[in-house]
DNA sequence: TATAATAACAGTAATCGTTACTGATTACAA
DNA sequence: TTGTAATCAGTAACGATTACTGTTATTATA
């Protein structure tokens, strides 16, 4: 039961997240995809963005910024977040799961995995204001 | 000017804290300062740990779940969260900011840091489910 | 010690991202 | 076709957090 249906408005969804890089939220998407179906609902966005997470076919990132993020490509890797602009860049960085081993040295419990992101300044914000005044 | 003024609703929040290694929520925090000041306004808690988390007397970590935990110990440590209970938990573990080197070896911009969280199965909840249905 | 300035308060309303509900529509199997 | 159930659009509800407002309390200074 629960047999997955064919629906133009998510194929969309999935589509659009595919052509972009930069992990939009879901108003982000729901602003874009509407530009081709005019009445899609917020509703639908969402209900589809956590559908294709649930189904392991995009990433749902939980940054810091209190929004969620979305992403198409689901191999492994990394994410840097410029807290200047809030911009989120994926990152060439090889896994970093060894330092699961290190955690649970002494840890009575199971760990399975980690969350990791790294911060700073992205290179636009780095350029647009070269010297700091402290 | 913005002299900080003593409250005492401030000084049960970070005593209150200071007590507890869960990793409380604001919620959590209100409604135990609650049997010592029965008028306290959850809107006072919210503004005093936000105050107290910019001085960097106590730590806000923003996991997955939505809701923000608040830390007393402003070490640098990290935790895990348990997947099936939700409980945030201290890890002995020393630092791994080598892993920014690596991040950026290919990355045009500044990395300053990381915010890394381990997840997995604590000890209490491997232990009330030993063994798997799959 | 008064007193004036203002930080902090309690109470409450507003905000914002997200989820849930409802009745209409659409995909698809029989 | 036609029945059914997944999906939809629209909207209401939700929960965590923040902002506002008029009152109270801390503290510097007279």
């Amino acid at each position: 039961m629960a047999t997955l249906k064919y629906s133009r408005q998510r194929e969309a969804i999935k589509e659009f997240l595919a052509t972009r890089k930069d992990h939009p939220t879901a108003d982000v998407v729901y602003q874009n995809i509407r530009e081709i179906y005019p009445h899609i609902s917020l509703g639908t966005v969402y209900r589809n963005l956590t559908l294709l997470s649930d189904l392991g076919e995009i990433l749902r990132l939980r940054l810091s910024d209190g929004v969620d993020h979305f992403d198409a490509d689901t191999s492994l890797h990394y994410h840097f977040i410029c807290k200047d602009c809030g911009s989120v860049i994926d990152l060439e960085l090889d896994s970093i799961d060894h330092i699961n081993a290190a955690a649970g040295r002494n840890f009575p419990g199971q760990i399975d995995g980690n969350v990791t992101y790294f911060y700073g300044t992205c290179k636009d914000c780095l350029l647009s204001k070269p010297m700091e005044t402290s």
